[in-house]
DNA sequence: AAATTGTTTTAGTCTCGGCTAAATCGCTCG
DNA sequence: CGAGCGATTTAGCCGAGACTAAAACAATTT
């Protein structure tokens, strides 16, 4: 049986990973919220494998972790159900969207596949959710997005909003105040030199006002690029 | 903060004592599926009430246990969710009755107040589920659900034991036997008239024996009129 | 009153998943 | 190369909540 613990462990591992490759113990440690130690302690357990399961990571001490592939099956299924929970509270029960992650972080771990297909069916099946972040099927297939950060958008540019990295509930309100959410077109007026603030005209006419964002916001929103 | 197990026990106290009285360390064990030691470990730690905490039930060795009121408020809250969950899960997601309660057992330690208003407001605020079992407000108070003697219960209709009034345990242990014990589906199938006895089948095809029953007994058998 | 029987409690152990504090590793810099 | 430093791992510990086996208790029967 898979503990709830484990789940969350495989999942942020796919989440890092997806950013970085290897993910580093420190890297898990601070996103679980948790110190290294432990996060070393789960390590070895779940590259062990038990009692004739396969083993859920690879991992080599000081050298980081991948997840194998029985490891990614099952953060898979996590995800996918944390997005379609997401996606039903807030078409079905009128949640906003900064309130429902933190509900579907529990709700995940906990509903049957039942429940999942039932709300998926309801929802005429979906593969991505509304920040544009794509939705495992229940084989385990993810449709994969090109997406770059705002942060790579040169001056002139213009792109698609394609999802926001859901982490901060703040920062998701903050932009929903400028237009900056999914589906949005934005422009990338003016650039500052070094990694400066990057400004952005919210899809309209020239006469829009333009907001200077810092790189804090820029890495954590990703866009479809749509040339010109 | 309360863990789920000490939900399950505290839930399972209310449950058992509302037909019961006390309830027994060995009636709690088999409920919740588990040996009877480590009951009486949880119950010693739920007498003690943590860190200013008061405690959560009433405990003395050998005698029983049964809820403080604080103690009864959480099992309210527990079984409010529960139930609100099983028929948000038949409404809304259209599963079976049956099918609804395993799903239910696991939601209803994880869901929010933010979740548990919306489906309540989605179902009307509904004050019983489809068994007639009421669910409790938020305030804790539970109107409760319409218990008549079965000497009032009319020839052909059906009812759901509901308690049986506890002073001889020798009437409680025939009542045993015939299999009338509360939560059983029962039947009456003919009445004598002027007060005469009543024949009552005990939950069984059409081919279940049914006995005669005297007035003594069925002035303390109360049961919940289910219709038909 | 003593013995039997069934229930309940104690005592000791296990696993899980955290924690802290003290090594140790790998890397960079002088 | 060796020192220092940050990242990582080890080691030992804790609390929950389960388990088993043995002891204690209550209630009945003889």
């Amino acid at each position: 049986m898979i503990s709830h613990a484990v789940e969350d462990y495989l999942k942020a591992i796919y989440e890092l990973a997806e950013t970085t490759g290897k993910v580093s113990t420190s890297a898990l440690a601070e996103r679980l919220r948790v110190q290294p130690g432990s996060v070393t302690g789960m390590l070895q357990k779940l590259a062990e494998g038990q009692e004739g399961q396969p083993p859920l990571v690879n991992y080599e001490r000081h050298k980081g972790v991948t997840l194998t592939r029985a490891g990614r099956k099952i953060a898979l299924e996590v995800i996918r159900h944390h997005r379609l929970i997401e996606l039903y509270l807030s078409t079905a029960l009128g949640y906003d969207w900064d309130q429902v992650d933190a509900e579907a972080e529990k709700l995940e771990h906990v509903i049957s596949e039942e429940f999942e297909d039932r709300i998926s069916a309801m929802l005429g099946h979906p593969t991505h959710d509304p920040h544009g972040d794509p939705i495992p099927a229940k084989d385990g297939s993810v449709s994969p997005h090109s997406q770059v950060p705002l942060s790579d958008v040169d001056a002139g540019q213009s792109a698609r909003v394609a999802r926001v990295r859901d982490d901060d509930p703040a920062l998701l309100r903050y932009l929903g105040e400028l237009g900056l959410v999914p589906g949005a077109l934005l422009t990338v007026t003016d650039r500052a030199p070094f990694n400066g603030p990057i400004h952005v005209r919210v899809s309209g006419g020239d006469d829009a006002p333009s907001h200077a964002l810092g790189r804090e916001v820029t890495d954590k929103v990703f866009v479809d690029e749509t040339g010109s």
